[in-house]
DNA sequence: CTAGGGTTAG
């Protein structure tokens, strides 16, 4: 618009003022069209400081370091003497950057030519130090400052908040005697952050008494705050105030009205939201979409993808997804992040690479969470290669990388390896936190290594100070269970005091099966009964495990109560995607198109197995099996069927790849490791819980499950 | 000076 306008300007023979070419300058770096705002620039007779500022920071406001540096120094050298407003945007770029020294050269340049510290100076001086790690400087020239303004406060607030000191953070807050928005905003964010939700939401209701009115900031704040504790009551109110105020559509406060209703789980509200058209089109037919507003577009949608993961509907996310696409919104790491999580949860490996692929193209360099993303896409579809590939790349991992490198070893059988990467990751330096410790000992447990396992909790209590949860509680029981060692985990469970712990009961109940202790398995049966809490799982861990020892009154006892309750086992599936199509099996299924072919293959194919050894294992020891059922539903099992299927599809040599709901019975296990002896074949098959690689006749969980 | 969406376990 703004080069339109100059044609104009040129055609009519207005006087080339420099205040209106100042003015066309500031329309083009405002509506981002650099490019012209340097023809413009270079074209300004006369240019003056002025000039130089608005280009200056416009180029700051989009982060380009270099160029700004080189406007600077040329700005010198033509003798143009930078005002406080140049200073300010440098000195703020610094900062975005973070380019501590430069900013101490701008400080001293400041210095050396005597240049007036005016507040605003003063203020994004004291700012570039907090944020960019010399608080102990910024808080020597705040404490040496003749005046300070509010703004001077509000940084140290925001300060000592960001390097974590909460309590000195309040204590400055509570002397600031005028308080003014932003203090409140920037105390209450930080609080938020910092994980004091309940401080924040209490000085939320003080500011909305006493404090001055809301603003845009605290809007946005206060629904974040909402969201994150899933608020109902606050967030509401504040959508009505929003909406009487008519800034509903503002797009701080749009996409924190949508990430709202997202988290509240009510999609359908967060889909009205999202729907409005932005203003910015409303008031012009010829919008100028500046960065902000193509960013939060960007927001919407990827809030919107996010909310659908929340609630689990994975296929709308990817849907929104392919729209987001199609409609050129634009996707940044955090849309891949969100989309690389959806293609890990549905376990579709083909998807994942074409994401992987995608980020490739688009160039987005892999940060913490989109690394942790990957990692854990490609283990969860089952690709410890790749998982191990991403890690790779990234140069220093955190915790959250770390931590997901491990439970992808964990997850695909291999403890060992698992343990060998906790202990780089404490050798780096890396602190592990409570849920790295859950992955390490679920590894442990995994792969039956009680004494590290052992080692590792007490490791967790008395170096790292982490007081066990219900999850590593859980872990420890499976572990002394997996090991045969019963007792002991019965006495551990007694010592902690958490006989009351449903998933540490089941975790029990599931090893007195696996060791067939109907002693001990009528113990805790009980105390599940009492709880109230037997469901389907544990309602046929404990009817198997009677059935096992031939106690069949109390199996059937069980299935009664079962019955009389209204408990249904959740029916074993299986699927295999072939070609983008997904194929479901249930037991005994007849529905696939193919079902001739694949039970005639599927019966030949046993037929040959127990030549070579396999044989039924009529224990029918697992989750979805009822005892009534004889060897020929055993043949006819889901992962089976979706096997069969697999096999009849794909060219001989092609490694194949199912999933399944529930964990993989002993019997069907047994059966997947002679045909991949007999076949040549690579059978990598997906459980509730974890990987199972079959090759050359072995599994890699080692037939530890 | 202050604000929005993303990652690991269960």
């Amino acid at each position: 618009m703004a080069h339109i306008l100059h044609a104009k300007a040129v055609k009519d023979g207005t006087v080339w003022s420099l205040k209106l070419a100042n003015y066309l300058l500031s329309l083009c770096v405002k509506s981002q069209n650099f490019d012209y705002a340097h023809k413009l620039f270079d074209e300004i007779p006369g240019r003056d400081v002025r000039s130089w500022t608005i280009l200056i920071s416009g180029l700051a406001r989009i982060g380009s370091f270099r160029m700004v540096l080189e406007l600077f120094r040329t700005m010198l050298m033509e003798g143009v003497r930078p005002n406080q407003f140049t200073l300010s945007s440098l000195l703020r770029l610094c900062c975005s950057e973070n380019e501590p020294k430069m900013a101490k050269g701008i400080h001293g340049w400041i210095l050396r030519n005597g240049i007036d510290f005016d507040v605003a100076l003063e203020n994004s001086v004291l700012d570039v130090y907090v944020k960019c790690g010399a608080f102990h400087y910024a808080e020597r020239l705040f404490e040496r400052r003749k005046e300070t303004d509010t703004i001077a406060w509000n940084i140290m607030i925001g300060g000592h908040m960001r390097i974590g000191d909460v309590e000195k953070s309040l204590d400055l807050f509570s002397r600031l005697s005028f308080k003014d928005v932003a203090s409140w905003n920037t105390i209450i964010d930080g609080l938020m952050r910092k994980g004091y939700e309940r401080t924040a939401l209490e000085l939320l209701y003080q500011m909305a008494k006493n404090g001055p009115a809301f603003n845009e900031f605290t809007f946005s704040t206060a629904l974040v705050l909402a969201s994150t504790l899933s608020l109902w009551e606050l967030g509401r109110p504040i959508h009505s105030l929003v909406l009487i105020l008519g800034i509903h559509n503002k797009g701080f406060i749009r996409t924190s009205l949508i990430d709202f209703y997202c988290k509240c789980g009510e999609m359908e509200q967060a889909l009205v939201i999202f729907r409005k058209i932005p203003q910015v089109y409303l008031h012009s037919l010829n919008p100028i979409v500046t960065r902000d507003e193509s960013m939060t577009e960007i927001i919407a949608w990827s809030s919107l993808i996010s909310g659908f993961v929340h609630n689990n509907e994975y296929e709308d996310a990817l849907q929104t997804f392919i729209s987001m696409i199609r409609e050129h919104i634009g996707v940044d790491r955090f849309t891949v992040t969100t989309i690389a999580s959806v293609c890990a949860n549905i376990g579709s490996l083909t998807l994942g690479q074409q994401i992987h692929a995608y980020n490739q193209k688009i160039g987005h360099q892999l940060d913490f969470h989109l690394g942790s993303s990957l990692v854990d896409m490609y283990s969860k579809c089952g690709s410890l290669e790749d998982a191990r590939m991403i890690f790779k790349q990234a140069s220093s991992p955190n915790v959250v990388l770390w931590t997901s490198m491990v439970s992808a070893c964990a997850l695909h059988g291999q403890g060992r390896e698992a343990i060998r990467i906790f202990e780089l990751m404490i050798k780096e330096g890396v602190r592990p936190n409570e849920i790295s410790f859950t992955v390490v000992l679920t590894a442990c447990s995994h792969a039956g290594l009680l004494e590290e396992g052992c080692n590792y909790f007490q490791l967790m209590k008395e170096v790292y100070h982490i007081k066990p949860g219900v999850e590593h509680l859980t872990c420890m029981v499976d572990l002394y269970g997996r090991a045969c060692r019963l007792d002991e985990a019965k006495e551990f469970i007694q010592r902690n005091r958490i006989s009351n712990e449903t998933l540490i009961l089941k975790s029990l109940l599931s090893s007195c099966r696996l060791h067939k202790n109907i002693e001990m398995g009528n113990w805790v049966s009980e105390k599940l009964l009492h709880l109230e809490s037997l469901d389907a799982g544990s309602h046929v861990l404990f009817s198997n495990m009677c059935g096992i020892n031939h106690r069949w009154e109390e199996a059937a006892k069980m299935r009664n109560l079962m019955r009389q309750r209204g408990i249904n086992k959740l029916p074993g599936q299986s699927w295999i995607q072939l070609k983008n199509q997904v194929h479901t099996f249930v037991m005994g299924d007849r529905s696939h198109p193919r079902e001739a072919e694949i039970y005639s293959y599927l019966d030949e194919l046993i037929g040959r197995l127990k030549e070579i050894g396999y044989s039924y294992t009529t224990e029918q020891v697992t989750q979805d099996v009822e005892e009534e059922q004889g060897e020929l539903f055993l043949g006819h099992h889901s992962e089976k069927l979706a096997i069969a299927y697999g096999l009849i599809s794909t060219p001989s040599g092609t490694p194949i790849r199912i999933m399944k709901n529930l964990r993989v019975c002993i019997d069907c296990h047994n059966f997947i490791k002679y045909a991949s002896q007999l076949l040549g074949r690579e059978i990598i098959v997906r459980d509730i819980r974890r990987f199972h690689h079959f090759k050359h006749g072995s599994c890699s969980c080692g037939d530890y499950w």
